[in-house]
DNA sequence: ATAAATTTTTAGTCTTGTCTAAAAATTTAT
DNA sequence: ATAAATTTTTAGACAAGACTAAAAATTTAT
């Protein structure tokens, strides 16, 4: 059906879609992929004719219905593949990704259904993501980052923006991991900066941080 | 490392050189690669320089112990996802070969050997087939194909030959599997054909299926 | 031992996915 | 509103891996 390139191409165009809203520059999926543009635009013109997306020149793109769904069960994949990484095969969060990576691309709808079963239908990865079922849904999960929170305001930690292992060491080696309750003591307008409480002890983190961690109210 | 295609040939090498014992040829390998013997040449050259297998102009090939053990890696995990599917997630000993063929080439150490461990380090595959060890050792099964017993002889079923779906799918309607108890009643020698006794009952099988059964003595 | 048949290799082409350099279109700035 | 800067597309090239057709080497047969 689709070849390793073109679903890294629809597994990226979907991300940046979810995120902007809308149609999706040339440019940007290059960066995302770490690629040319002049690249992007020939992949572009494969994908369109083969409607999984909507092309017009000089203009972004944006997927059709098809495009969503292949998209969706490559994410699908992604997660679940991610689960098993960690539940059963003692992975830590930091280094799935790059398994999952390779584990989204193999072809078998049995496989995948019988995996997704084998873990207990499992909604969210080990970063806090919704992973879609069978049919594409996603559970919706409303969430916002610790840096929109003001002081005193508190959540609890859902998921993470940046799944990056730098990031994900950095909390694991701070204590800070999914379910936690975190609540914001005080924000320094300078630097966007918060002292926060975790764990019942107090500790400080930059914008960058509070920025990719995701909260529930 | 090795492209998809480099370990493909890889793979296809190793096992015409466990059954021949000889120097592979071009056209042998394309037959089991179901490709051309000019593609066969230009890769060969290609896995030559990358010193897996050593190679002299029209005297077929032979691997390299770098080459073996490459190639044992990956039937390593070929044949440790084939457990996985078969005894986690409800695949029949006919249906996992596909997947197996793609998942045999994904790439970390980590993850083969967390899914060995995961699985009780198994020493033989849904087809009876030894599984190598982390350092590449093989467990050497003695065994022999039913069709080279004699009257009145007998064995355990330990393995096949032809692991195509259509041959296990034949094993399984006639309630032949692995650990069976099988022995010889009479042997036809016009055509080879030959009577078992088989939970506790018999009957007469083709040559083609006897040549295709592996059993212990 | 030479001719015929077979196998292997070479030479050139094709597809996929990428790249660079340059042209074209669009956006931003004055 | 036109010039400058940026983005996007085109054109042409390249690497991997495969193919076809033809040449070369080897094996088999007489």
């Amino acid at each position: 059906m689709f070849s390793l390139s073109e679903e890294n191409y629809l597994k990226s165009i979907f991300h940046l879609q979810t995120i902007s809203g809308k149609g999706i520059s040339t440019s940007a999926i290059a960066k995302k992929l770490d690629t040319k543009p002049s690249s992007v635009t020939d992949m572009i013109k494969k994908l369109a004719d083969k409607q999984v997306l909507v092309y017009k020149k000089y203009q972004g793109v944006t997927l059709t219905n098809l495009g969503m769904k292949a998209a969706t069960s490559i994410i699908r994949k992604h997660r679940l593949w991610e689960v098993f990484l960690v539940e059963k095969l003692n992975f830590s969060w930091d280094e799935v990704h790059d398994v999952a990576e390779q584990l989204e691309h193999i072809k078998s709808p049995k496989l995948i259904n019988e995996l997704d079963e084998f873990l207990g239908f499992p909604k969210k990865d080990p970063h806090g993501d919704p992973i879609p079922d069978k049919d594409g849904n996603f559970q919706k999960i409303e969430k916002r980052l610790l840096s929109t929170l003001e002081e005193n305001q508190y959540g609890i930690c859902v998921g993470v923006n940046d799944s990056s292992s730098e990031f994900l060491k950095y909390l694991d080696k701070h204590q800070i991991s999914l379910g936690q309750q975190i609540k914001v003591i005080s924000k320094e307008s300078f630097d966007g900066s918060l002292t926060i409480l975790i764990n019942k002890k107090e500790m400080t983190i930059s914008h960058k941080i509070s920025n990719n961690i995701y909260l529930q109210s």
